[in-house]
DNA sequence: CTCTCTTGGTTGACACATCATCCATCCTGC
DNA sequence: GCAGGATGGATGATGTGTCAACCAAGAGAG
């Protein structure tokens, strides 16, 4: 049998933990919103769009099967369905169809998505360096960027298997 | 005529932002959602409620107004608003009316939401060691902190008004 | 005392995310 | 060639967040 589940003292986070924690949330709350609402109010996309529309046209063939654009931005595959019905009813992408497999689609940036992403760009860069880049030195870049990679490299790894 | 907007040269990110941008986003991104998922699934709560139901429980007199909790969280009203239905109607805090003013209400714990955080935080907190801190150095951990006060810090401040 | 302004809070419409389920097509073994 | 599973993707219900508009009660000014 296993107790870390029911363990009698939990590993608490200490004060320097803690307030690293909270400041984090915070931060990455805070931040989001703002990007969000900026890059809507400038631009007129959510940030999901603007993930989808970048990641669509960094590609050579300027088309995308459904589940590996899923995959490749890393969201399930029916937040991936819904948001290009939605992002289709505005223009901003086109599905066409797959010769060679039935079930398929593929997903082609739309002239308008096109127009709509390299407005959006350099605004939303702009504001990513005004809100994030610009307070912070290249050492905590650095350290940002260690951090991240870490904690992704950890989310990898599935929980180990609490087997009892 | 402010040309930061239409500026002929945006200043793209580096390599090295870039890749720490990235990262930090999917990071993220990752990170939200499996703790959402795991808090979910161990203890049926979302990770707006968990927050809540710990914000009333650090307090003295049990209550709180609305507006004042919605400062404190740094919540929308109308997300607040919106929340509060929902989680009243699962028992987990009640309304109770202002003596002081007509228009307000106080919001409570009830004993079921009191029971609720209680079963989680345990587990909660050791989900974010087992996927964040476990992972990271002390000095990675104090990195974290001081970034993420730093960027606070420039989201505070507003964005310099841009009259022309 | 009333007229306005502000404050506290709700509401409805809509975008977004997740889960579970479903459906069609492809593939494989026989 | 056909039964059964795997794959690609859509769908509907529900929970969540935002915006804008609204409403009721307090607070001042005259």
């Amino acid at each position: 049998m296993n107790d870390i589940d029911t363990a009698a003292e939990p590993r608490w986070l200490n004060d320097t933990e803690q307030h690293a924690w909270r400041s984090f949330l915070r931060m990455q709350a805070q931040l989001t919103t703002r990007l969000g609402r900026e890059l809507q109010a400038e631009s007129d996309l959510s940030i999901a769009d603007y993930d989808v529309l970048v990641h669509l046209t960094d590609l050579e063939g300027g088309r995308r099967r459904i589940l590996e654009l899923a995959r490749e931005l890393d969201w399930e595959k029916s937040r991936m369905s819904h948001h290009l019905a939605r992002m289709a009813k505005r223009g901003l992408i086109a599905r066409e169809e797959c010769e060679a497999d039935g079930r398929g689609a593929f997903i082609a940036i739309t002239p308008q998505g096109q127009a709509a992403i390299e407005a959006a760009a350099p605004r939303h860069v702009e504001t990513v360096r005004r809100l994030v880049f610009d307070a912070l030195t290249s050492e905590q870049v650095a350290a940002l960027g260690a951090v991240s990679d870490r904690i992704l490299e950890q989310l990898g790894t599935p929980a180990p298997s609490c087997e009892d």
